[in-house]
DNA sequence: TTGAAAGCGCTAACAG
DNA sequence: CTGTTAGCGCTTTCAA
């Protein structure tokens, strides 16, 4: 049992490997309708599996690809991944999900190890922290998308929002609304989205002609977050509206909040940047900029697609619009 | 470039292609400390990357895993994947997560798919409507281990939580606070998950010596239930209670609520089973039925592993306590 | 301590 | 229309 192979397949059905080989890859063209049957029928008694890591071996293609997001507890992440998958699935490829944890070490490895497994192309949410493994893949002409965060200096594809933008726009409902201390909460500027939000930030508060308060300005990891955010919110001044740069920053603020007795849309007012299914639907006034996952995740699918088919194309920057909804 | 193999390594460093493998596995037992040199050398100057899917070929184990959830949009599924994949990468392996989308066809075709492509073992979320398929895994001895919900009269391992008891705990909450109009929304019972927890709520009614209003029973898939929550919460004699089967029903009802402007913690009282992240933090009185998904997903990754690596023991289910939160 | 040789299961010319 | 042959890149006895 289960160690059927095409041999004995073509033994079964009097033919030769070779023969079996064209059947199973649906070319019938020059085949005899007989043949045909009595492999149909082998295969079935025998209860025959392709083998596909013998196929990839000798096909150099594993229909395959990698994503590694940079941390899988972004709901974007899961909503980018699964439009990914979608349209891979239709195309009869498969993809593997690898989680960064925004570490560039375990990013690296991740890099690796999906190329040793000879997997056809990969979509990575870069740490960014890794330029030279980034750039000899590109001199490979290994099949690549980035997505989500930008790479320095290298002709890649990528996807991305419009980050600085859109948080302008934001901050500057914020400033029509008669707000002027506003804060502004975010994961360590250490990549692309970050600091283009928080540039978002900057300009608009420039262009309103209010300084910015550095007490106002949160940048920590998640762990240490919390309680930034509690000496933020026991300031004499307490912002009175305050701008998450995620989902999982967003939850500390309210958290905090929560713990602090301050309520959103009456004392606070907040702004999210990403979209979070049940704040959706709940009555707390939030403000959210979301992004259109789905779309980018497909148009990330796309251009790896095109580049596994080898079809040419000079690298480029997609910019999806995100709103505020 | 890229097409460098071990024989370039070899020749690169004056040894044969079995010593190079010797080299790449860490038998150095017998190996001399020169040939060791020059082969680290040799595959440093060259960037040799080894080729897993030929040495899968040989060995018969990929060092994969697969992981087919029954619905990757349920966070439980996220979470579990999570901890199935820590556990694997800590133990060199990997792990592919499929979607079935609640779909036996699908399942189908993934458990095909993920078989040919040589994984080592699975973790199935069951659609429960393979049984002969699950069957000739199991009578092939194929290392698989259920997840969340039970197959029917097969010796299988499973995991899985008391759906049954904590529903029965919520309901009885329920009717302690005087509820007496208690509503039940859940997908087609279909699965043991959604038959258990019926049963919960249906003992806990009895037990109570409330008769069950048939129109307070709401199955239906998510795409037809706002429709009849609708209906639901039109009655003359609205529920003033109301059971949400898991995360996805959920955010239907409280949608509905919305819709209809009922106030949950005034108007009427919720419990969903499973956990929702930001709900969890908000102002929002909700009851919440959380299952230990980290360890149930540890769990049955360290169970697959042990199945991989031979080590008998008989098929058991696990059952993990949900709690109230 | 190292090398030669024989595959793993499949595909892809090329003959016939 | 079908069979023969030669590998894909690696591992693994078995000799030397």
């Amino acid at each position: 049992m289960e160690k059927v192979t095409m041999a004995d397949v073509a033994k079964a059905a009097g033919v030769s490997k070779s023969t079996v080989s064209q059947y199973l890859n649906n070319r019938f063209e020059y085949m005899g309708e007989k043949t045909k049957q009595k492999i149909e029928e082998a295969i079935q008694t025998l209860g025959y599996q392709p083998n596909y890591i013998a196929r990839s071996l000798k096909q150099k293609r594993t229909s395959m690809v990698g994503i590694i997001v940079a941390n899988i507890m972004h709901y974007f992440s899961t909503e980018v991944s699964r439009a990914i998958e979608d349209f891979f699935h239709q195309h009869d490829l498969h993809a593997i999900v690898c989680n960064a944890d925004d570490d560039p070490e375990k990013e690296k490895k991740y890099i690796e190890m999906l190329r040793a497994k000879q997997v056809d192309g990969l979509i990575i949410f870069p740490t960014g922290q890794n330029n030279e493994l980034y750039e000899s893949m590109m001199k490979q002409d290994y099949p690549v998308v980035f997505m989500d965060r930008k790479v320095q200096n290298l002709p890649v594809f990528s996807i991305v929002t419009n980050n600085q933008e859109s948080t302008y726009r934001a901050i500057q409902q914020f400033v029509k609304k008669g707000h002027q201390r506003i804060a502004f909460a975010v994961q360590p500027l250490k990549v692309s989205t970050r600091t283009e939000r928080f540039e978002g930030y900057q300009q608009a508060m420039r262009d309103a002609g209010i300084e910015i308060n550095p007490d106002y300005i949160i940048e920590s990891d998640i762990l240490g977050m919390s309680h930034k955010l509690e000496k933020l919110f026991s300031l004499e001044e307490r912002p009175t509206a305050i701008f998450a740069g995620n989902d999982r920053v967003f939850l500390e603020v309210v958290k905090c909040l929560k713990d602090k007795g301050i309520k959103v849309g009456k004392d606070i007012e907040l702004v999210v940047f990403d979209n979070i299914p049940f704040a959706q639907v709940v009555e707390t006034p939030i403000t959210f900029i979301v992004q259109p996952a789905t779309e980018m995740g497909t148009k990330a699918a796309e251009l790896l697609f095109e580049q596994i088919n080898k079809v040419e194309r000079k690298p480029e920057e997609f910019v999806f619009p995100s709103k505020l909804v």
